[in-house]
DNA sequence: TTTAGCACTCAGGGACAATGAGTGCTAAAC
DNA sequence: GTTTAGCACTCATTGTCCCTGAGTGCTAAA
């Protein structure tokens, strides 16, 4: 059944006071405050039928109305005004978003930061893990005569490096001969083809080459491994204790630490993220685990390139600024979308210092 | 004045049992538990000497007394036993020094992260900011026609890339030169040596590169930039809810926001550790930073190698397990030691799985 | 269908007394 | 001179009672 007109307009103010105040709305507030000229016993009819039908709950007899998860469900998808940024905010943004080293993840913890600062909720960035990869190359680059530099990049063009230091020496042809023996060897493996026996076989082609093979290819191994399953960076969870709803210690406390163990968030959240279209929105009782059932959760998503995806998100009361996190949220999203997809400069403009 | 022997065993037992349960501990408590064989009364004269010397104080009339940081002081200092690791601390501390890849900042970022995990305090852990630092060497790798990644060394055997992508063909050839370019013109270089002009003239040597080599260069500069003004990783802040002094939320607020900022806790720190010798324990108002002035830190250095240093610590109420938490960090910071000193592996034994 | 009016509910807060842990002091005992 | 028992005193904490006021639901009139 559809609601009326002005069932929804009531239901809005509700809403709408509700994350402003953060204390329970009443009938005269309301009579005044939306744009009905009706009085505070009509409004109270209404309000009677709304919380009958599910939209609202009441914390007790004597007191004003608060919206249920139903109630912030139907203002999310239907009630809700997008919101614009402002000039401001999104210089904020690209400024932030453009300043650090642009290393994979620099980058997205860098993002998540932001977006806590930003909207004042514990957020958090993650990377789907990608399934599958494989290494592309390896290149040993040598320092003095007892210490050299792996570098192995994977697939998504993510380069990761190691310094290795010897109690031994090591000329210059000996690694070379390493370098090509390592990328015949493993380039396009993945992660489980990289076993013992490929390894050890490896090594005997080598000489005696004090085990470096499998050094350098259990770094590789780490690599892959820690690719494959994702990573989550997680930020400004102190912000939790910035809304009243959390001036409960022990509350606050429990999503904290649930905040912190980085393994459940990445797993509660992959299913919801993986479908959905650009951002999401995750209210109360609709998150699956079980510590979030009284808090909302808003994603939005991105893309990393070659078929890798990302999420970023913020996690808060069920009273959330909707409108407004969502909008910044999709904003940071696009732009890490833009940034990854981008080549270094325009050719044209070699840079100038000021 | 050197306290009585019996002074010291009574503070050294209120101290002791304060940090257990956080109460206020009252004669009768005292004259039970600390070996003494006198009467409840004999320890009020003695409480209220303590209280009138400072090691002492009282919230209110009608309580017990509590440790004044004083007394905390003279019990760090003086009567304070040194506290063993079990071996299955030791193991698991070692354990987990070892697994991650050996990226400075990663290790870094991780053992704050064990600390916190064993202490149960919020904890941090910072590179103390290297003076001077030099470009060691450039390394470029082609990735494919329109990409390359670029390696920078610095003094310290630091190590960074990133992956530079180009809207135009590049060739191996033309690589070789930048490379041997970059290295010609910049290696030996500080910060401040790499000036707008000395990339200018580089990029006219090298012809037309599309401004790679500021390119590049500005990426190296980042990274001694980042170096040099040392890093900041904090970890577990939300331990502190678990202490009942923090049940103010406004307290705990205030003390997490300060841990956030990573800034001010460098320079609150960066002071009292630079001298020091191996552990340092900062109690209350000895803390320079008005955030910290009730609220006590444990530090402990460690050598990063080629003269760096770094330092971990927790920080927590002044009522703090000062024993134990000294012990562990001590422990992890020789760890950590040790780890950036070691080469990779003895040569002789190569890596088997098992 | 809307509105005015009224009785009812109930959380929050202040006043007040009871409780009890812990103290300081004094005077006796060692 | 030191230790101890005894006792009056202090004061945070807890629980009870009551009041207040915001907000409701219902009824009857407009």
């Amino acid at each position: 059944m559809e609601l009326s007109e002005r069932k929804k307009k009531i239901l809005r103010a509700v809403v709408e006071s509700y994350i402003q105040t953060a204390e329970p709305v009443g009938s005269k507030a309301l009579a005044q405050m939306a744009g009905l000229k009706v009085s505070s016993a009509t409004i109270r009819n209404e309000l009677a039928d709304l919380t009958e039908l599910g939209y609202l709950e009441q914390p007790h007899t004597s007191a004003g109305r608060v919206p249920s998860p139903q109630g912030y469900r139907l203002y999310v998808n239907e009630l809700m005004e997008e919101q614009r940024l402002s000039l401001e905010e999104t210089r904020q943004i690209n400024d932030a978003l453009h300043l650090k080293m642009r290393e994979l993840d620099k980058v997205i913890d860098q993002a998540g930061r932001m977006v806590s600062q930003l909207t004042n909720y514990p957020a958090f960035a993650l990377t789907e893990g990608a399934r599958r990869l494989t290494i592309r190359r390896f290149d040993l680059i040598l320092v003095d005569s007892a210490s050299f530099i792996a570098v192995v990049m994977t697939d998504s063009s993510v380069v990761k490096n190691k310094l290795f230091r010897l109690p031994a020496e090591l000329s210059e042809p000996q690694l070379q001969l390493l370098t090509t023996l390592l990328n015949t060897a493993f380039v396009g493996k993945t992660l489980d083809q990289l076993t013992p026996e490929l390894m050890r076989v490896a090594e005997h082609a080598a000489g005696s080459s004090y085990g470096l093979i499998s050094l350098v290819v259990s770094f590789a191994m780490e690599v892959l491994d820690g690719l494959e399953n994702g990573a989550v960076y997680t930020a400004g969870a102190s912000h939790i204790l910035d809304h009243p709803e959390y001036q409960d210690v022990g509350k606050a406390q429990k999503l904290m630490s649930y905040l912190s163990e980085d393994r459940s968030l990445a797993q509660a959240l992959a299913l919801p993220a993986l479908d959905g279209d650009d951002t999401k929105i995750l209210i109360g009782p609709e998150n699956v685990a079980e510590e979030l059932k009284d808090t909302s959760v808003v994603l939005a998503s991105y893309d990393i390139g070659d078929g890798m995806k990302g999420v970023i998100g913020v996690v808060g009361p069920t009273r959330m600024d909707y409108a407004k996190v969502a909008a910044k949220l999709s904003y940071v999203a696009d732009g890490l979308s833009k940034l990854f997809g981008q080549p270094e400069l325009p050719p044209s403009a070699p840079e100038k210092e000021e």
